[in-house]
RNA sequence: GGGAGCAUAGCUCAGUUGGUUAGAGCACCUGCCUUACAAGCAGGGGGUCAUAAGUUCGAGUCUUAUUGUUCCCACCA
């Protein structure tokens, strides 16, 4: 028996206890039935949990739970992603310090604490929201047993030199001082100033105009560029220019780079302004001249800037060189710059040693395996391809860091030779530890650690391999590999599915899973992106749950079309309240009559109950449909208008049968028993992947008792009980039009829908079958009697309202 | 500059391979206590499907162009 109302708070948390109490959800790993196998994101552990989080993860978790209940034995793991750069600054700010002011020991430890706490805040919050994750599985990034997943995948990189150590031009953020790789860049459009300036030619009062938006690099120039084919400029080429304020001297080279139509079509090389000034100074071997600090701040070279921050320094020399008539004019320019994800800040690039993954070289084999991959949606897929088509740099994954994974990496401090650690020894902290064996090319002892740790993405790139247990069982690893599944947000794909894709291919030439699913994001109304900043929107998804249901907000969730972004709007949560609290009535109403009752196969289905039937399985294949193709929110459209149509027609055509077998008979009765046992139980099944709380409620206090399992998630969707049959289907809905207009007339006329009418005349091409379903008709319309007429179309006359004399 | 998505009712969105009169919910209006549900039910108004041309017997749907919008990538001299 149901209780008459359902309070979402007590039993929600009651089931899912329960779940877990029970390991519902569990894989089983020697379980026969074909595997299908997700490779959850692990959240990034950075304080903000969001109710975009929520959005993608709950359309994964649908497939899992679709997956489950159409035989597939679920491989559902769940992990966090606690190390690196994003752990770090959020220590930073929570403990209001910077981690060089502690020792690298005492800050590891605060940043444990931290994760640790919010991996329990992230974990009780998925599970609060009904997340069926094998939770048995999980793991985080930063643990013992991952680091030393991470550190094997650096060493098989190192071994089929696919990573190398150099000294190359890498990315650098002078805020959070490290190099970063391309895929950590963002674009913002910023205000900047075109400065012209005079470069006087050498022994000559004539001089140059160069614009630059950086005069503060001045003092790392290193020559002067035209384009070989401007005729104009032909005759500077070889000549020298002195440079301003510095007043050394630079030659005029010429290069095909130049764009002759950018500025004043001359450029000044400086080591480094941007990515052309790399390619020059590798090009032209030129001379590396430090302008500017790990930090921030400008060096020797810049003289009397020395010490000042970039802006500053830029600033100053603008008036300066004003002061000394250097300065012909300036506009004003808006312009994309390069600024670091994290933390906003403008990216510069600095020459030092630093671990590369060769990323450049297989271009095509990176396309040829995104290729491999189905995407969902496959428009997604260009994202990709646009990336790896414009990649620029290979992948630098050492971080100037502290808390991460080390690398497993010493040098010789006497001839530089790289050691790396054996494979059995690890995870090692070549911090607190030695090689085991001398230096192999000038057999000394005296090691100097590498201490930089690994880009996070180095580590949360083998979470397939972490998932299906690399290198610990090759039998699982042969087993599970490729992976079903992964669903990701598209800000992602550059770099978690592009680097796992790389990392997968290296280490054991596979593509690491044969689908990707990507789900779009939560914008606030006007299509903004949510922000705290901007409080345009209120998300906080704990309140949320608390105010609307778990139920209610995946719901929500999986309302809108895959990939794409939807506006954050409360008006859903309604529909999704509502259609909760129909669902839960309309089972109290349907278990009435079937409590009792066990269905027989031999039943004889009178036609509204074979319509309904039909639309069933009309209904289920196009929601089986909608989920191959990963498309869980239109699968949901069809879903809930079955169920609504289910209830505002099929009820009510059916209910006065059903409440008085003595008038119609058994056998009326158990034919609309069957139709209602059926589509319920197999309603709440589907409705169970959107909304588990109150479907499983609904199962425990119903067709537990007769169905045996645990759990309602534990069951199969069946076959449908009756073949989906077009006209059927039709002639069914026209009955539903009837009674509808029949509606409409006591609406019009303002009566009570309970009124009963002395006569209804159906005109319609299908009187046979309307005929059949007359009893039904009358019933739910409470006319006394029908009179039927052949005609092209259907339409329906009433005459004479009968007054109740209460 | 290159690419992708989107444009359907006041709002948020559906609309499968082209096929009667373009749908839903919210909002608005009207009515109804009906042996599941008033947190409900029944009904109503409201759309030149961004624009233009084309293919077709037939276009919201396919093609091309245009406009608007969002995003990705490149451009940082």
């Amino acid at each position: 028996m149901l209780e008459k109302k359902y309070d979402f708070k007590e039993k929600e948390k009651k089931w899912q206890e329960y779940w877990q109490e029970n390991n519902i959800y569990k894989f089983n790993e020697n379980c026969k039935k074909p595997i299908f196998s997700i490779d959850t994101p692990p959240p990034t552990v950075n304080g903000k949990i969001h109710i975009g989080h929520i959005f993608s993860y709950s359309q994964a978790e649908f497939i899992a739970r679709f997956k489950r209940m159409t035989g597939y034995n679920v491989f559902y793991p769940f992990g966090f992603d606690d190390n690196g750069l994003p752990t770090e600054l959020l220590v930073e700010k929570e403990k209001n310090l910077k981690a060089y002011t502690v020792s690298r020991e005492e800050f590891s430890k605060m940043c444990l604490e931290t994760v640790d706490k919010y991996e329990k805040e992230f974990k009780d919050l998925f599970i609060s929201v009904g997340n069926s994750a094998d939770w048995s599985l999980m793991y985080h990034t930063v643990s013992p047993e991952c680091q030393k997943a991470s550190q094997l995948s650096f060493l098989d990189l190192y071994k089929k030199n696919k990573v190398y150590y150099d000294n190359a031009p890498a990315l650098w953020c002078t805020k959070c001082h490290t190099a970063i790789a391309q895929s950590e860049l963002e674009s913002e459009e910023k205000s900047s100033t075109f400065n012209y300036l005079k470069f006087y030619l050498e022994n000559s009062n004539d001089y140059i105009e160069i614009a630059t938006t950086r005069p503060e690099l001045l003092c790392a120039c290193d020559c002067i560029f035209v384009n070989p084919k401007d005729e104009k400029r032909q005759s500077l080429i070889g000549k020298k220019v002195r440079v301003p304020l510095y007043n050394y001297y630079v030659p005029i080279l010429s290069d095909d780079k130049v764009d002759m139509e950018k500025g004043t079509g001359i450029v000044m090389c400086c080591t480094f302004g941007d990515q052309t000034d790399t390619q020059w100074y590798k090009k032209y071997k030129l001379e590396l001249k430090i302008a500017i600090d790990d930090y921030g701040y400008m060096t020797d070279i810049a003289g009397k800037y020395k010490g000042l921050k970039i802006k500053a320094a830029r600033e100053q020399i603008i008036e300066d060189l004003k002061a000394q008539d250097l300065l012909i004019k300036q506009d004003p320019i808006k312009h994309q710059v390069s600024v670091h994800e994290r933390c906003g800040t403008e990216m510069e690039i600095k020459l030092k040693k630093q671990w590369f993954i060769k990323t450049l070289e297989n271009k095509d084999k990176w396309l040829e395996l995104g290729d491999k991959i189905n995407w969902h949606p496959n428009f997604m897929k260009s994202r990709y391809v646009d990336w790896v088509q414009n990649l620029m740099m290979d992948w630098c994954i050492s971080r100037q860091k502290y808390f991460g994974v080390p690398f497993p990496v010493w040098y010789c401090k006497d001839c530089g030779e790289i050691i790396v650690a054996d494979e059995n020894d690890l995870p090692v902290n070549p911090l607190t530890s030695k090689p085991k064996h001398k230096c192999p090319k000038c057999g000394g002892t005296n090691y100097e650690p590498e201490k930089d740790i690994l880009d996070t993405w180095a580590t949360s790139s083998i979470t397939p391999q972490i998932n299906t247990r690399w290198n610990i069982s090759d039998e699982f690893y042969k087993k599970m590999m490729p992976m079903t599944l992964r669903p990701n947000a598209h800000d992602i794909i550059r770099t978690w599915d592009f680097y796992t894709i790389v990392k997968s291919y290296y280490h054991s030439n596979i593509i690491p899973w044969q689908n990707v699913m990507i789900s779009g994001f939560i914008m606030a109304s006007q299509g903004e992106k949510i922000s705290k900043r901007k409080g345009n929107a209120n998300t906080d998804p704990i309140k949320l749950i608390s105010t609307y249901s778990a139920d209610v907000i995946r719901y929500w969730t999986a309302t809108g079309s895959l990939g794409r972004d939807i506006i954050f709007n409360e008006d859903k949560f309604k529909i999704g309240a509502r259609l909760v609290n129909k669902l839960y009535n309309a089972s109290k109403f349907v278990w009435l009559f079937i409590e009792n009752y066990a269905p027989k196969e031999n039943t004889k289905l009178k036609q509204i109950d074979k319509w309904i039937l039909s639309k069933f399985a009309e209904m289920q294949k196009k929601f089986i449909n909608y989920f191959e193709k990963y498309e869980v929110g239109l699968a949901m459209n069809e879903l809930e208008s079955f169920f609504w149509n289910f209830c505002d027609n099929y009820i009510e055509l059916v209910k006065v049968r059903l409440y008085n077998p003595e008038i119609y008979g058994n056998e009326a009765k158990e034919s609309a028993q069957y139709a209602c046992f059926y589509c319920l139980f197999e309603m709440l099944k589907m409705f169970g992947i959107y909304l588990p709380h109150i479907t499983e409620e609904i199962y425990q206090n119903t067709y537990k008792t007769l169905i045996g399992a645990l759990s309602l998630h534990q069951l199969q969707l069946d076959a449908p009980k009756v073949k989906e049959d077009k006209g059927l289907n039709t002639n069914g809905d026209e009955v539903c039009q009837i009674v509808s207009q029949v509606r409409g007339f006591k609406t019009d006329n303002k009566i009570s829908l309970k009124t009963k009418l002395e006569k209804i005349i159906i005109s319609s091409p299908n009187i046979e079958f309307i005929k059949q379903c007359e009893s039904d008709i009358k019933d739910a319309t409470s006319a006394l009697e029908i009179i039927y007429e052949k005609a092209e179309k259907t339409s329906t006359q009433i005459q004479g309202i009968i007054e109740e004399t209460n």
